[in-house]
DNA sequence: TTTGGCATGTAATCCGTTACATGATTAG
DNA sequence: CTAATCATGTAACGGATTACATGCCAAA
C-alpha cells in the first residue's frame, strides 16, 4: 500500500478548469474547495515546481500590472494523469475527531465542559450553513451556464446536508446532557 | 500555534476507563472510537513509553497464560493533565475528502466514472449503518449501568446521523449524475 | 503442523503545517 | 503613510503511516 500524493491532483485540478498562479489557486481553493480539500501555499508553490519538473504542468512567466508573478498551464501529459487519477477509488477518510473523542470521555469531566463545547460547535455550524447558502446562491449565477457548476454543486449539498445532520446530533445531545447533569443533581 | 500530540490524550483516556496493555488499547480503539478516532499500533508502543517517562501512566509487567505483558495504569499526574485537556476547546476537523475532491472536478472524467464512485460510497455506507446499530445494541445491553454509557451513545448518534445523511446525499447524487449523462446523448 | 491471533516494538519515510523570509502594489 | 493584499518561496519540525522484525500460544 503505497502512501501518494494527493495535493498533486488537486493543484492539476484546479489547472483542469483553467489557467492560475500558485497564489490563485490558493485564493481559489479558499473559495471553492476548502469545505472538503485544502492546500497551505507552502505546499502549493513546491508542488508546482515538482509537476513542471515532471512536465505535467508548465508555467509562463506573466505580469499583472507590474507585478510579476507565474502563471501555470496543464499539459496534455499532465491532463492525462489527472484523468487517470479521477477513475480509480477514492481512499476512504479516516476521521479524528476531537470533539467526539473528548466526549466519548465526557464522564470524567464536568458535565457543563460538555455541554459548553458543544454549543461552541452548535454556532460554528450556523454560521457554516449560512456561508454555504451563499456560496450556492453565487455560484449558481456565476456560472449559471458552466458545465462544472453541477458537479459543484453537488460537493456543497454534501456540506449542506452534513450541516443540517451535525445541527440535528447538537441538540440531540445537548438535551441529553441536559438530562444527564440534571439526573447527578 | 504550537501543534500538540491528541495521541496521548486518546491513550490517556483509554487509561483513565481502566487498565490496559498496549494490545488492548488498540483492539478496544478499533471496536469502539475507531469511526471517529485511530492509533495504529506503531504510535501507541512508543507513545505509552513516552507517557511512563513523564510519570502520566505507570506500567507493570503482566502475564496472561503464560503470555507477558506490560499493563498501564493512569497515574494522579495523567488524570490531572487529561481532564485539563478535557476542558480547552477542540480542533475543528479539516476534512480531505477525496470522493468530493474527485466529484467537483467530474465534469472532466465520463459521468459513468462519478456514478460507480458514489455507488461504491453508498454500499459502504449501509455496511457501516449496520455495524451502528450491531454496536449500540451489543453496548447498551453490555453497559447497561455505566454512567459512560449515555457519552458512548452520543458518538454512536453521531455517526448514524452522518450515515444517514451520507445514504441522503448518495441518493441526491446518484440521480443528478443520472440526469447529467443523459442530457449529454 | 500451520494458520491466525496475541503481543511488542523499531526504522524509515512522507505528508502537512508552522514559522520564517521577502518585497511590491494598492486602497483608504 | 500605513495597512492589507498580492505574490512566492524556504526550512524545520513533528505527527502518522508503512514496512520491517520477532516470537509465543492455541486451535484446526
Amino acid at each position: 500500500m503505497v502512501k501518494v500524493n494527493k495535493s498533486r491532483y488537486a493543484i492539476l485540478g484546479m489547472l483542469s478548469l483553467k489557467d492560475f498562479s500558485g497564489y490563485e489557486i490558493k485564493k481559489t481553493m479558499q473559495a471553492s474547495t476548502s469545505f472538503f480539500w485544502r492546500e497551505t501555499d507552502s505546499s502549493i508553490y513546491p508542488m508546482l515546481g515538482e509537476l513542471e519538473k515532471e512536465e505535467l504542468v508548465k508555467g509562463k512567466e506573466d505580469s499583472v500590472g507590474g507585478r510579476k508573478r507565474k502563471r501555470y498551464s496543464i499539459t496534455g501529459k499532465g491532463k492525462k494523469a489527472f484523468k487517470e487519477w479521477l477513475e480509480i477509488p477514492s481512499e476512504p477518510v479516516k476521521p479524528r475527531n476531537e470533539l467526539l473523542l473528548k466526549l466519548f470521555f465526557g464522564n470524567h469531566a464536568k458535565s457543563e465542559i460538555g455541554l459548553q463545547h458543544v454549543e461552541d460547535y452548535r454556532n460554528q455550524l450556523v454560521e457554516l450553513g449560512e456561508v454555504y447558502r451563499g456560496v450556492c446562491a453565487d455560484i449558481s449565477k456565476e456560472y449559471k451556464n458552466s458545465p462544472n457548476l453541477p458537479y459543484w454543486l453537488i460537493t456543497l449539498n454534501y456540506g449542506e446536508l452534513h450541516v443540517k445532520a451535525s445541527l440535528q446530533w447538537c441538540d440531540d445531545t445537548i438535551k441529553q446532557l441536559k438530562k444527564i447533569s440534571k439526573g447527578k443533581k
